[in-house]
DNA sequence: ATAAGACTGAGAACCGTTGTCAACTTGGTC
DNA sequence: GACCAAGTTGACAACGGTTCTCAGTCTTAT
């Protein structure tokens, strides 16, 4: 049976009011830092629970490290992802999605997933890196 | 100076024999087994000089570890890989290239950057998938 | 042949993530 | 409200892929 516990709450509201992919270990910092700490422990495995469960969206970051998100929409979508600041637009995918499962068919595989992301500098950021290319930072 | 090796050689002409993409570790027990052996930290190494050299292509598999394949095309392009036996098809991708930019620009990001994967199953796999969905390993 | 310095490899270090397990909560029951 | 079974927590160890270190080795220009 499934248990509402102080520590569940937490993670999942502080990750609702993150607009931005999260790493486990930035959100472990961002609860510690509200004076509402976690286990790091447990936050990793919160936060694999909300993602099998479909309440977050999970990304691997170019690094590797996994971040999350919760996001507006439930059904399968995509992020562009601002490489700078790490604001992040859905967006729908039909054109991908119908791409995917063409290409897949015309080689005769099946069980098609795929993986879409799209990194770029946002509007601000852009403007930033127009003025000086060298203070943008690209951690992300 | 850029240095020709016997571990260069090594790393370089086995990969080019290898069709699917390989993890450095699997690589580096493949140098092994044909008598070629090579320090890990160097597959390492030689494996990132080749993929920043634009030699080999570099795709992060489901659980995080890199593999690496040598392709035909030098130009850009996305991968249809089986998740059971690794075999990849290369494909082009003009269609989610648009898509990507069209995105991009429509919410005023710059500098797009894409990552586009297909996982699925071959042929040749999906046809023992439907004889017996157990024994269909989906370790990629 | 020689020397400068690029390269190698064994092992340590790193870092994100997962496993361990005793102590602690939660929630249904009486 | 008290009780208890079992889900949950968290400090810490362990893991696995990757990178770093550095003394010894090998390439290559001269």
């Amino acid at each position: 049976m499934q248990r509402m516990t102080r520590q569940r709450l937490a993670v999942s509201e502080t990750l609702a009011e993150i607009p931005e992919f999260v790493s486990a270990q930035q959100l472990h910092d961002e609860l510690t830092a509200r004076g509402d700490a976690v286990g790091l422990a447990t936050v990793y495995r919160t936060l694999q629970a909300l993602a099998s469960a479909g309440e977050v969206d999970v990304l691997r970051l170019s690094d590797g490290e996994l971040a999350y998100r919760r996001c507006a929409r439930r059904e399968h979508h995509h992020h562009l992802v601002c490489r700078a600041c790490g604001t992040t637009v859905e967006i729908d995918g039909l054109t991908v999605e119908a791409w995917a499962s063409l290409v897949g068919d015309s080689h005769g595989f099946t069980r098609i997933e795929h993986t879409v992301e799209l990194f770029g500098l946002c509007p601000e950021c852009s403007a930033e890196d127009a003025a000086d290319p060298e203070t943008v930072g690209e951690a992300r």
